[in-house]
DNA sequence: ACGTTCAATATGTCTATACATATTGAAATT
DNA sequence: AATTTCAATATGTATAGACATATTGAACGT
């Protein structure tokens, strides 16, 4: 065991036996890196992972202090289908089902400004049965490479993320009952529920994309594991 | 802009644009260094905050490779009910259901490998109405001060939080037809869509607590953002 | 009272050097 | 052919010193 992680599970256990209550502002980094007989460096290394889990919050010639513990945190990576699919041991299949220029998407146009848009509308599947739906906006504006592709053999999901890089990201997720598309699409019932997931993505302050992904609920479901520390 | 910052920005160009694409093992530390004119020190925090974000991977000895992106990804953090109710501006209410021994729950008991359980059920209430119906399993083994916990004032989701450090978590995220006790407690209809977060905490390969979330589809979502870089 | 200025301060970054150690890939052995 | 051994190697950790800079809180001026 490094130094710095015998000193980050003395801090842990600090903070947990409350001898460092939440709200609690620590002592400087100096006076600790003499306490524990080590370089500032080591000391900053500890407080790092500290922070990083969320556990401390520092700021500039303000200091670092115990944060009030919230929520718990982890961080959850929402593949692309065909991976999902495919990790399962399923076929993955695709299947196009409209690509328009106006806007008959779930989705609001207003996000985009006025620009210019795509809007494609496709299946994923898994061993020929409807897995997600995918109903998508891109800004030709920022991607106008996509004004001339089909999206015919390839997902726009895919087609995007080889080509567009992204500086922001923002997702919701949310369980709906499912729309008429989801229901004509995914084979459901009315009234059944569903797993969407929402994200707008974007590139330096302009707005690339769009898309509801929805998904049987009782075929899909999102896991993360945290087990960081100690 | 720090140097660290603008050799970060250059790479993820490099990752952008094929240069270095998935699968390439970039340089060593020291070849980057040497390009870049800059000390070892100053590539590796560029080269770990890439690793943060998850474009990289580094091993030791092996080298760093630029991942295959299979995803995005995301920290998202699951607030305590309270502050989530409290943060909408809605007056937070707690209510009891029942505390019992065995395990007349939703969960699965075998995860306790049969330590003795605890089992609360209460819900959580925005301005009056019901807004989470929660429903844990607790190791009394791990936890004995549970046993004299009426949890009639307090959540064992927030006592728990208080008292009992945990260092692992897996959490699953679903959307479900209501169970018949979301419909009672939450007051939806047959076949309502719920929104289900599923957490089983440890601490040092003991389990601790298992607890499943539900929540009104109407009324709940979870968002994340994440803009780092660039 | 109210806004402005400014020095003190704790964290953030960078350098340069040394040593530690998990992994790998090849050589040696069974 | 299968297994073990072992040295080479790239990343990981630690140190010590210097400078950078956001923020704070107090002193100052209006």
């Amino acid at each position: 065991m490094h130094p710095y992680e015998s000193i980050r599970t003395e801090m842990l256990r600090r903070i947990n036996d409350q001898s460092w209550p939440a709200g609690f502002t620590l002592p400087r980094e100096e006076d600790l890196a003499d306490e524990f007989g080590v370089a500032r460096g080591t000391i900053r290394r500890a407080l790092a992972s500290l922070s990083e889990a969320g556990l401390i919050e520092r700021k500039r010639r303000a200091g670092t202090r115990v944060v009030d513990r919230r929520g718990h945190r982890s961080t959850l990576t929402i593949p692309i289908v065909r991976h999902e699919i495919e990790a399962r041991g399923g076929r993955y299949g695709y299947q196009l089902i409209c690509v328009d220029e106006a806007a008959a998407s779930p989705l609001d146009p207003a996000l985009f400004e006025g620009a210019p848009l795509r809007h494609v509308r496709c299946l994923h599947l898994s061993d020929g049965k409807p897995f997600q739906l995918e109903d998508r906006l891109i800004n030709l504006d920022a991607v106008p490479e996509a004004a001339d592709e089909t999206f015919e053999t390839i997902s726009p999901n895919e087609w995007l993320v080889q080509r567009a890089p992204y500086s922001f990201i923002r997702t919701a997720l949310r369980a709906e009952r499912a729309h008429q598309i989801d229901q004509d699409h995914l084979g459901l019932e009315a009234g059944a529920p569903v797993f969407v997931i929402e994200r707008q993505t974007r590139f330096r302050d302009a707005p690339l994309t769009a898309v509801r992904l929805s998904n049987r609920a009782d075929e899909f479901e999102i896991i993360t594991e945290s087990g960081d520390l100690l």
